[in-house]
DNA sequence: AAAGCCTTCACCCGAAAGGATGATTTCAAG
DNA sequence: CTTGAAATCATCCTTTCGGGTGAAGGCTTT
């Protein structure tokens, strides 16, 4: 975050240092035009930060609950279960083969079984049935 | 880190190389004040969203659960599982293999082959995970 | 810059599961 | 008594799974 910051600024510096430049190569014109430019990429770089957050929260609302599930975040962190990971025992939970859920994901069959095999041992089941009866379980998923 | 300082020094490469470019070419006096304003507005506005998005996730959802199973004979009856059968699949929704349920049931591990494989007929799956899930949906097991 | 996850993919090997078919025994119903 | 479904077990063969290992690239954090 202050990296991020630090790193608008030193650009803007740059950015200004650049224009001033050129404007002494070529025009040679009055110095004020580097403060409207200053002010004009702080002032849209804190209006781009606020819609990128305002774009993001709104993906972020994607509250889906189905009938009556709750998701459990907590016992999924505490198991350190991954994205990638629980949408692959998603589509597990519903009957789908390792290579189903490869062509469904657009990876490899191989990626998958990682996925698989990292699964198991987060939820110590050595079984796909098994692995879905615990993630149900834990309301890892519906 | 380096992705973000990267990309920085491109934009204002490219920026630069622009703008000298368009100096050249066309306008030979300013009067590209506004030009330049627009310019860095559009520029920061995007890597602010670009920004925004990197610098957030999150979410949380919670909820609550019911369980009330009622046994349905009538679909069961209408698939024609026997009692075997279904004993067979309540073990299998257990997560247990086929061999466990064979010693489970004192069977030969052929026998629950063959019940599961006529599971699988009358279930019209193909994967045991399937018949779990199939066999929920139709409250053959809870 | 370094250490650490996440994601991706690969190869190998053995175990488990699934499909097809046939056979025997038991037991209830026609 | 004959028929048929259910339950039992078997063999053969193919596919899917699971386990182990290694590795490359990206992103985050320190």
């Amino acid at each position: 975050m202050k990296k991020i910051i630090l790193i608008y600024g030193a650009s803007l510096a740059v950015l200004v240092f650049l224009l001033k430049y050129l404007e002494y190569q070529f025009f040679a014109k009055d110095l004020a035009l580097e403060f409207y430019l200053a002010v004009i990429a702080i002032l849209f770089t804190g209006l781009g930060i606020w819609a990128g957050f305002r774009l993001t929260r709104k993906k972020v609302v994607v509250v889906k609950m189905s009938a009556d599930f709750v998701f459990n975040e907590r016992e999924l962190d505490r198991l350190g279960i991954s994205k990638r990971e629980h949408e692959v025992l998603e589509w597990m939970a519903k009957g789908l083969s390792n290579q189903e859920i490869a062509d469904k994901l657009f990876v490899s069959l191989n990626t998958v079984k990682t996925h698989t095999s990292n699964l198991f041992l987060k939820l110590e089941v050595s079984r796909r049935t098994q692995a879905i009866q615990k993630a149900k379980e834990l309301s890892l998923i519906p």
